[in-house]
DNA sequence: TATGAATGAGAATTCATTCAT
DNA sequence: TATGAATGAATTCTCATTCAT
């Protein structure tokens, strides 16, 4: 077997266009991560694109492949980040520690203003649903991220029943899906409701109705008189 | 050289028959918007195909072209058309000649159950919202589609809190969005909530408790004691 | 469900840059297999480049694949037209209608001339063979193409023994692959062997030694006193 | 954003171990080697990657480059070391020290089990020989280390023709490339052969009869009465 | 000697749309 | 009204190679 001695390549002598971009892994996934977010939300994961991505996330696109396989992968990245987000969010709410009735409101508040604050959320949402949730049923992470929600809630009504504030027999994921639904789809669909119902429903008087009817139907089924 | 038979790059789905179809401005017309109503719910506006429309519509891609201006145009005849109809069967629900609570849980158990037979609906809507409603603002027919829907369900509200049944001062479309949110959201997302709650939606037994949790919900709201 | 009337695109204003392409299904197709044929010859079916081969074809690219799968069926395809070829042009020499000696002659004849004149069917199939035939075992026709070859062999070898001429016992594949082997690996390793052996192996005078030279090995081995 | 940990684009293969390799520049260079020449027979030059290579030498793909200045360089090392191998494995076969019938019994026997157990060196030459021995013919060594061969081979048949036994003017490159070739297109094309004609080449039987048929074509042809 | 991070230039393939009949 | 042929502009992904340490 021969053994060659080492050979440099040619010194380069062309001088770079643009500032080569500094050499840190983590910051460049990030970047990434946060770029394809708004991409996919933006478009959805079919109209997304990878080069838009680089773009915003001012990476070489290749750089997307070094990290994430391809771009389902990617998705699913990002899909894990944002149900990782709004969890961690959710379990500041410290439900468990206020009252049951206050604790209700505090979930539905902040249900409203975490989907107005992160449209994303939802649109990312839309994409994996007409996915057939394919990415997110490859995660492992992702159901053991969701048990504590409800463990929270169920607490929430057991206490409130027992105080007798609350009627008894709800279901707390049936409950979540209709305090998330209330909104979700409220703002999900703004557009097209403000189009057939020629109404704008984002002002800001709206908003406080929109919210204040949401409290108003979960607490006027919850609450027993 | 030889003369190779030519090979067809073969479509994704079952190659088109031989002989031309017979002229049927109309026939063809509806079954492209069948097509493509299955095609943009399967995939979004982005994801899906011309070329798949064709095919599903067995129809040569260039007749698509020819009724229809092109992919945006055909996305919003099918999604007027998607309005049509459930606004159509809608209105077969006589609303107006029912006592109001039977007609809360008319309009609730429609939505449900007409969700639950077009899915496709669902999804379109998304991909519409995706796109802030962009082809919808440019149609001229769908604002006076939905008028009557207000009007019957403000009917609905009035007479209801005249016999003193339900609560005064509810927004119906407050109120509809509200009925529609709570279908849409459990039934369009259904792929990712079963997943992350690690539960069968779709079950028999959990459509049951569905539409009876959502009613239940919406009635405890309304309904004076 | 709506029915648009006909809607007409924006006319064409803008003058063509090149010629268009004569709509000629079958030339597009026999021009595209030709280029195929040169561009998998000279780089192998890896090194072949879809956009040369659109350049050679004078096609746009995207035609290729209308006709066409993929990459990996052109190149069937092309190996097909190939063995085609030569399978056809063996045939016409009419090898059961002469003497045997004479016939073993033409057929060493014809295999040594037919791979100089056509080289690209030696890299071609060794491009094949790296791929183990991967794409051949798919093909239905190439099988049947062979055992006309095989038969007509064997009755040159049946009709040289019963005149005593021929040694018995010769399998007529084996000795195919013999007369094959011999041109074959002269011509198709002409590069390295004159590489290695510092000598031109492709000059007039080196030619025509060769083939008496097969020619002698054969019936040297075949005919006996 | 949360910090997701890093997910590598997955190579092919088994991931790299953490920690460096130790320092040893022989050895590194050997495994590459080795790698390269697994890689390059099995895909090409064209095919072969240089990821695969470094996965496979379980070096890092950087240090590819330090030892070789480029793909193509690496191929030529690896081109030599081929022919080093059965050059000197051929040596050893004491050609000049047996009878000549038997030596040429050895030389067929042996070059048909050379290239059984090394098929790499059959894709090897046909991705040299594709490419016009561009590599080979800037190498110093090859064609020194070719002249032994063919000295040694003209020795045993000046030495035939002395005896009797063997028939006058044999070139013996002539005669090796005849011998080589026999059972290189044999065993290089076994893919397509077997395909073809529809019949297994390599089962133990087929392997035997091949053998016995080589060497009674080239004595056939060699010895005289 | 060794390595993780980064990149520019392609590569195959896809897609909506138009041409010519 | 209907269709087969053709195309330009993307789009995802790949690859050899280099940078910085």
């Amino acid at each position: 077997m021969s053994t060659p001695s080492p050979k440099r390549a040619k010194p380069r002598v062309a001088p770079k266009a643009a500032e080569p971009r500094a050499r840190d892994a983590d910051r460049s996934q990030k970047d990434i991560l946060r770029a394809a977010l708004a991409e996919f939300a933006e478009h959805g994961l079919g109209g997304a694109r990878m080069d838009r991505i680089a773009e915003r996330a001012a990476v070489n696109k290749r750089l997307i492949y070094y990290y994430f396989e391809n771009k389902e992968s990617l998705f699913l990245a990002v899909l894990e980040g944002a149900y990782e987000n709004i969890r961690g969010e959710e379990t500041q709410l410290n439900l468990t520690q206020v009252e049951p009735t206050e604790a209700i409101r505090r979930l539905i508040s902040f249900t409203w203003n975490y989907y107005l604050a992160h449209p994303e959320f939802l649109t990312l949402l839309n994409s994996e649903n007409l996915h057939r949730a394919r990415h997110l049923k490859t995660s492992a992470k992702v159901r053991s991220m969701h048990s504590p929600l409800v463990a929270t809630l169920a607490d929430v009504l057991a206490r409130g029943h027992r105080t007798g504030e609350f009627r008894a027999g709800v279901d707390p994921v049936q409950l979540y899906i209709s305090i998330a639904g209330l909104s979700y789809f409220y703002l999900g669909n703004s557009h097209t409701l403000s189009t057939i119902f020629d109404r704008d429903l984002l002002g800001a008087k709206a908003k406080v109705e929109r919210l204040s009817h949401m409290t108003a139907l979960v607490l006027g089924y919850l609450v027993q008189d």
